[in-house]
DNA sequence: CTGAAAGCGCTTACAG
DNA sequence: CTGAAAGCGCTTACAG
């Protein structure tokens, strides 16, 4: 049985105004005096009232609310750390701008989408985000037809006309190949996560890109699907060559530690016979022994970009894309100069 | 611009009725010949008409969503794999009810509590999830005061009258202790969560008491804040005793992770010198060398049973608690006899 | 500067 | 079995 909770009504009523006065006064708009607006904004603290959502939806078509649909299994969820900080990001955005944050968690692009379209017709939601892009990404043609204010949290797709929060995925790989290059290694890999993914076949563009600018081969890229299990596999493919790699670069924090339990397994050293570079720098990384080198950016921060591209995007404004600073790579104890 | 979405009126027009017997055929109430209803239904599925959930909300005071705060730094939360996966199970039960979830990730209870408060006031919920209860938990006092239909993810709190969905610490506890004993165990730590929860007093009561019953000291029970850094430190002074534990249990996975370093860095070995058991059976017990015997539960389960309970409790049902089955062991590497 | 009124899209007693 | 109408709590032109 909810408490009665104070309305407009009430206010009017107490302050002796029509409600539509209350209204005005309480958004800051003009037609009322200052002397009423005083008087109505205090009786609305002094009785605790805040707007009802459903209300102002109905009247101002606004949902108030922005929709995010993350379509991994669960499982893999719970121990891939981007998640939770990319959400906590976004929170932190939404939560100031006034606006709630609709959490869909789904098996596929298929579940994505039938779950993105019930929240549009129900009226749930204002807005989308959209997480890791493919290539061919089934979801683009729902947005697009249903016209839904949508954010992209990841590189920019010109074909779309969405705008996206990004990071400079190239420098960063550049960066990761120079050191390690510098520290004289010639045989790098690369085990990157999922291929259908926009941003896996720009960072292997770049890997390849850096690795023919020093003049190394680069027939050594693995594609997985960011688990723990493809991280430990791919590695153990990568460590049985003849001319194995003497580091190897990982797309996330998981399979950079499934690597590291792979050479234990094997015999190889790290970092004397292995270096090993990590993806994300989450506390996994801080979690082994010895402690992973990775590539460290501001995932929260990511995120709360990421919200208020959309939010500008939901009031109107043009859509604007942001571009985080690149990730910075942090070293560690799984990094060092190649064996001889 | 959000395209024109169908409403009600339009499926009245086309069917040649009012929109209260659209409303009362697409509800499944009585007062509709089977006729009509048959053919606004068409209709509704026709022109894609979904009810909006803030028309809904207004006339029938119901918001269709719940809340959840999460009272935890986000960097904790993101590599804490027990959230995602319960809130994946939450999820999977609320949206079969056609129920939306609000996420709101906060840092401590007072943040918390103004959180909730704000959602409730602007009726964006119509429940609340409460976990990780204090045993003196400033947000009772709340959820009392404007009477928000609550379910605690945890132990009952018979103070409260709210209904609860939670596991059986007790038993649990017990089969570990009874384990490790069989193995020869006789000097067994515990590492355990927050003091000031709920079930971490539960669970090291229990351990007290199966530790008695095996006629044991039971000395060692350090408490924490579930933070990789103090599982470190804990585990740490207690490998540094002059009589030091060859089983230590832990309350979570990261915990267990921690203490697998600072034994490699201390030159215990486990399993031959050290036991370890940790909490909750995540993917990260079997990310490790050794893999960590873990405490097994299905999180999702609890999740959904948590959304279940607080859907029958909004719906206007008594209160009733769920009890889970009890975390079963699993056994992997990380548990050995006792050394002698 | 202010009040009275329509409207957002539903639900639900209340007459017929 | 069905229609007409009020109401949920706001916002927003439209008159005064």
């Amino acid at each position: 049985m909810p408490a009665k909770r104070p309305t407009i009504q009430q206010i009017a009523a107490r302050a002796g105004v029509s409600i539509g006065a209350v209204s005005y006064a309480l958004n800051g708009r003009p037609g009322v005096s200052p002397e009423t607006r005083r008087r109505i904004i205090d009786i609305a603290n002094e009785i605790g009232w805040r707007p009802s959502v459903a209300a102002r939806s109905l009247s101002g078509s606004r949902a108030h609310s922005v929709g995010l649909a993350l379509a991994r299994p669960a499982d893999t969820l719970g121990v891939e750390p981007f998640f939770m900080r990319f959400i906590a990001g976004l929170e932190r955005e939404l939560s100031t701008r006034r606006v709630g944050l609709l959490l869909q968690i789904v098996e596929d692009h298929r579940a994505a989408i039938a779950a993105m379209r019930l929240a549009w017709a129900e009226r749930r939601v204002d807005g989308m985000v959209l997480t890791d892009l493919w290539e061919h990404d089934i979801r683009l043609g729902v947005i697009e037809e249903l016209q839904i204010p949508t954010v992209v949290a990841g590189r920019p797709r010109p074909d779309t006309g969405l705008p996206a929060v990004w990071t400079d995925d190239t420098a960063a790989v550049n960066s990761v190949v120079d050191y390690l290059y510098a520290l004289g290694h010639r045989r790098i890999a690369r085990v990157a996560g999922l291929a259908a993914l926009d941003h896996t076949q720009v960072r292997i563009a770049a890997f390849r890109e850096a690795m023919r600018e020093h003049g190394l081969v680069e027939d050594s890229v693995v594609e997985t699907d960011y688990s723990w299990e493809e991280g430990a596999r791919a590695t153990r493919a990568l460590l049985s060559r003849r001319a194995r790699p003497t580091a190897v670069v990982y797309d996330n924090d998981l399979m950079a530690v499934a690597a590291l339990n792979v050479a234990a397994e094997m015999g190889v050293a790290v970092p004397e016979q292995l270096s090993i570079v990590a993806g994300d720098d989450s506390q996994l990384c801080v979690l082994t022994r010895p402690a992973l080198t990775a590539l460290s950016w501001d995932i929260q921060a990511y995120g709360a970009h990421t919200a208020g591209v959309l939010l500008d995007l939901i009031d109107g404004g043009a859509p604007e894309s942001f571009q985080e600073r690149p990730a910075g790579l942090v070293v560690r104890g799984s990094t060092a100069a190649a064996p001889h």
